[in-house]
RNA sequence: GGCGACGUGGCCAAGUGGUAAGGCAGAGGCCUGCAAAGCCUUUACCCCCGGUUCGAAUCCGGGCGUCGCCUCCA
C-alpha cells in the first residue's frame, strides 16, 4: 500500500485512486515568461519521479501538465521586449520543452496551452456566476471568496484573517471593483493591446487560477487522484483552484494534494522575484542531468533543499558509487572463467530479492527517495564486498546479471539510465533465461 | 502580527516509541608496479529545559534557532 502525504489533511494517508488501478495527475506548468530555474526544475523532478514510480508499481498513470501561456508577466515582459506575447510564450515553452528532455523529464500525456483552452474557461466562469460564487464588475469576474465556505481549508487559513493581514489597496485600479479585497479575478477585461478573446463580459483573458481549474477538469475529470505544485502554490492558487472548481463543477476537485519543498541557495528560498536563482540551462551545461538528479533524491520530496556546487559534486560522487558498481559488474561477467566460483552466491541471490523489496517498501511511504537509495547503496556496499578482485566463474554469470538487471530497473525509476551505453551487454539468451530462474529477475 | 514546517556525526541525510541507515569528506590499514577503484577500521550527549512512558531522536508542553506562506512565485 502506498502512502502519500496528502496537504489537504496534512497526514500521511493510504493511497486510494478514484478508479482502481487507474491514476490521474496533474502537475502545474511553468508560466512561459522565461527560462526555467532549478527551483523549478526541482519540483518538475519530483513528480517526474513520482509518476515514473506509480507507473512502476503497475497503476495506470495519466499525467496532465498545462503551460500558462498567457498571463500579466507575459504581456509585460513583451511589452519590455517589443514583440507580441504569443512570440515571448512561443519561445520559452519551447524552451520548457527542451529544458525538460534535456533533464530526463517524461512528456505529460496531455500538455494543454491555457490559450487553446479558452471556452473551457468561459464555461467554468460562467457556472460560477450562475451559482452565485461570483460577480461582473466592469468587464472583470471576480471569485466570491465569502461565497465559498470551505474556503481556506487546503491552506489552513482562516478567512477573517486573512482580510487583516493583507488588505492592499494599491493594486492598480482593480481594487475598486473588488466587493471585497479576498475577492480574486477568474476574468481580466483586456486593456488595449492586450491579448484577449471574446466573452459573455466583453473581450478579456482568465485569470490565473481559472486556467488550472479548467484543464484539469477537461483532460483528466475529477476527483483528481493526485495535484502537485512546489509548496509556495498552496496558497493562494490551490486554494482558488479547488474552490472553483469545487464552486463550478460541484465536484470534489481532488483527493491527494501533493506539494514539493523549496530549493533554497545560501539558506534563502530561490525564486525569480528575488533574483537568486541558476537557470536549469546554465546548470546543465557544466552538469551531467543525472548528477543533477541524484542531488534531488538525496532529499525527500518535501524537504528544503539547499543547492550548492558543493552539494552537486557529492551527488556526483555517490552517483559514480552506483555506476562504478554496475562497470564492475559488468566487466566482471564478461571476464568470468570456466572456474569454481569464489562467490557467495546463495547470499547475492537472497540479498537482491530483499533489496528490491526494501526498496519498494521504502518508496511506498510518501516516496522516500532517500531512504531508498540507503536501501541501494548499502547493497552496493555487499556485492562490492562480496566482488573483490576475484575473477568470476561462469556459473556465476547469471546471478551477477540478477543483481545489475535490478540496479539498472531501480535507478530507472528514479529516472537514471545505467549502463545504457554500454555496447554488448546484451547476455545469450540462456544465460538470461537461467538468471530469471535463479532470481527471478 | 496570523498560519505552517524544520533543527540527527565535519557536511548532507533516512529513521516518528525499544538505545541511531546511507552518501560525501577526514584519519589509519589492506590490496595494487604507480594511480584510480574497491575492501576493513574509525568519529553522535539525535538544539535546550521540563513532562508522559518500563523505555523517546521519535509523543506532549515551554524555550531558542532556521525557513516558508500570508503579494507574483515551482
Amino acid at each position: 500500500m502506498i502512502r502519500i502525504y496528502n496537504t489537504k489533511t496534512r497526514e500521511k494517508e493510504d493511497f486510494q485512486s478514484a478508479q482502481l488501478g487507474k491514476v490521474h495527475m496533474y502537475v502545474c506548468g511553468p508560466t512561459v515568461y522565461n527560462y526555467i530555474h532549478i527551483g523549478n526544475a526541482r519540483t518538475f523532478i519530483s513528480f517526474d519521479v513520482i509518476r515514473r514510480y506509480l507507473s512502476w508499481r503497475g497503476f495506470d498513470v495519466t499525467f496532465v501538465q498545462n503551460i500558462t501561456d498567457v498571463d500579466d508577466k507575459i504581456i509585460n515582459k513583451a511589452n519590455e521586449e517589443g514583440r507580441s506575447a504569443a512570440e515571448v510564450a512561443q519561445e520559452y515553452t519551447e524552451a520548457f520543452i527542451a529544458d525538460m528532455h534535456a533533464m530526463g523529464v517524461l512528456d505529460p500525456d496531455v500538455r494543454p496551452k491555457a490559450t487553446e483552452e479558452i471556452p473551457a474557461m468561459i464555461e467554468l466562469v460562467q457556472k460560477l456566476i450562475d451559482a452565485g460564487c461570483a460577480y461582473e464588475a466592469e468587464g472583470d469576474v471576480y471569485f466570491s471568496v465569502r461565497s465559498w465556505e470551505k474556503y481556506g481549508a487546503l491552506s489552513g487559513r482562516d478567512v477573517n484573517e486573512l482580510e487583516s493581514g493583507h488588505r492592499d489597496l494599491r493594486t492598480e485600479g482593480i481594487g475598486d471593483r473588488k466587493r471585497d479585497s479576498l475577492d480574486f479575478a477568474v476574468w481580466k477585461a483586456a486593456k488595449p493591446g492586450e491579448p484577449a478573446w471574446e466573452s459573455p463580459w466583453g473581450m478579456g483573458r482568465p485569470g490565473w487560477h481559472i486556467e488550472c481549474s479548467a484543464m484539469a477538469k477537461k483532460y483528466l475529470g475529477l476527483p483528481l487522484d493526485i495535484h502537485g505544485g512546489g509548496a509556495d502554490l498552496v496558497f493562494p492558487h490551490h486554494e482558488n483552484e479547488t474552490a472553483q472548481s469545487e464552486a463550478g463543477y460541484g465536484e470534489t476537485f481532488c483527493n491527494y494534494w501533493m506539494h514539493s519543498g523549496m530549493l533554497r541557495i545560501n539558506s534563502e528560498k530561490m525564486s525569480k522575484s528575488l533574483g537568486n536563482f541558476l537557470l536549469l540551462r546554465d546548470v546543465l551545461a557544466t552538469t551531467k542531468p543525472d548528477v543533477l538528479r541524484m542531488l534531488m533524491l538525496q532529499t525527500h520530496y518535501r524537504s528544503p533543499l539547499d543547492f550548492s556546487q558543493d552539494r552537486l559534486d557529492e551527488a556526483e560522487a555517490a552517483l559514480e558509487r552506483i555506476s562504478g558498481l554496475v562497470a564492475r559488474l559488468d566487466w566482471a561477467m564478461k571476464n568470468a572463467q570456466d572456474i569454481p566460483s569464489p562467490l557467495d552466491t546463495r547470499t547475492i541471490m537472497k540479498r537482491t530479492k530483499e533489496m528490491r523489496n526494501e526498496f519498494i517498501v521504502t518508496m511506498d511511504d510518501d516516496f522516500n527517495t532517500a531512504g531508498a537509495l540507503g536501501v541501494l547503496f548499502a547493497f552496493v556496499g555487499e556485492l562490492n564486498t562480496q566482488l573483490g578482485d576475484k575473477t568470476c566463474s561462469l556459473t556465476d554469470v547469471p546471478i551477477l546479471r540478477g543483481a545489475h538487471t535490478v540496479i539498472i530497473e531501480l535507478m530507472s525509476v528514479f529516472g537514471i539510465m545505467l549502463g545504457q551505453e554500454e555496447e554488448g551487454s546484451d547476455f545469450p539468451q540462456e544465460v538470461v533465461d537461467l538468471s530469471r530462474e535463479l532470481t527471478g529477475y
